[in-house]
DNA sequence: ATTATCTATAGATCTATAGATAATGC
DNA sequence: ATTATCTATAGATCTATAGATAATGC
């Protein structure tokens, strides 16, 4: 029953897989369950014996991501300016990962999304964790002026919407380069 | 003919109108001809007589766009950065459109988007604007120390990552405030 | 027994084409 | 004549349910 278990849970882990791949490609209105069934091998039916419907599979999707960039760990109050950065490179290296996100993060702001209650925490719990981090290093004012608190949604919102400039023209923005031009602009006296 | 066709040209912009409704709700691949339709009174098919495809009703929406925020006129190039505040409060107080395009935005980095060569282009073109926009105003060399080059990129980004932070949870963030901050941070050596 | 998968299929949609009918403008 | 709209419909999908069959583990 333990062998069991474990196979099964690797299968799931395999479905997830090819749900972010598939998601990546069409969004997850547009990812068919009988295209990730096809990922892995199986038929669409044989799909929903793991999962029984594809919003079930999208909430696995997003726990995956949770313990992703947490490290699996509980969060990133730890942090530091310069693990941000090292998190930014590790984006630049992962397309597939960063398109996932950013093409759910986009369907997310349309009605009675599935996603949409988890960005919105998610969200909520990034600033509060980056207004953590900037006070950690600066106290309770950043040399470039600004508080903790004002600061932590422009970091957000600069990793965001870097991904989707890079994710457009990976040429044309250096997405750790200009990550690293803006922390040099917090921390600038 | 000349009434004729001025109803026609009233007629498909009432439906444009309609489809930036639908796209802002359930984002294009979810947005269905026949939901537009019926929010102007027609049959889908009846729709199909003035765009003959789904893809052609989206250029349309697109390119209304494009008039739309460069004012119909050439472009950003006179703009200075207050008027960059003015267009960042002029969003916060039309959810539907930013919702639209900020769905659009999102759909546009998976395969084969049919909105995808639009962005592409599109962000070429605002970085460059921005970049002449704050060359304009403060030379090569900005007061907090990065390059107009350097800041374009940041500038567009903290403006779309705003933007998702907002559509999810209003209250929460303070976008045109939140942009005042990093115009400072830029403009304050 | 339980778990993994499959076939069959209901029931919804969706886009687009074909072709008819009604209304408008010269 | 041209433009606007409709009905009918082909042809693709998609999700989810029902129920059969095979494989695995006690």
């Amino acid at each position: 029953m333990a062998a069991a278990r474990a196979r099964s849970e690797e299968r799931r882990a395999e479905i997830v897989r090819a749900a972010l791949e598939v998601i990546a490609e069409r969004g997850y209105r547009g990812a068919s369950l009988g295209a990730v069934a096809e990922r892995v091998g199986l038929t669409q039916q044989g799909l929903l014996h793991y999962f029984p419907t594809k919003e079930a599979l999208l909430v696995a999707v997003l726990e995956e991501r949770d313990q992703w960039d947490t490290g699996g760990s509980g969060g990133r109050e730890g942090w530091r300016p310069d693990l941000l950065v090292s998190l930014v490179e590790y984006n630049a290296m992962r397309p597939g990962i960063v398109q996932t996100f950013s093409a759910l993060l986009g369907e997310s702001v349309t009605e009675d999304h599935p996603a949409r209650e988890f960005f919105t925490r998610r969200y909520a719990q990034v600033r509060a964790e980056m207004a953590a981090v900037l006070r950690a290093e600066y106290g309770d004012r950043l040399p470039g002026g600004l508080t903790p608190e004002q600061a932590a949604p422009l970091m957000t919102a600069v990793m965001d919407g870097l991904q989707y400039q890079w994710l457009l023209e990976p040429d044309a923005v250096d997405m750790p380069a200009a990550f690293r031009d803006f922390l040099r602009l917090l921390g600038a006296r």
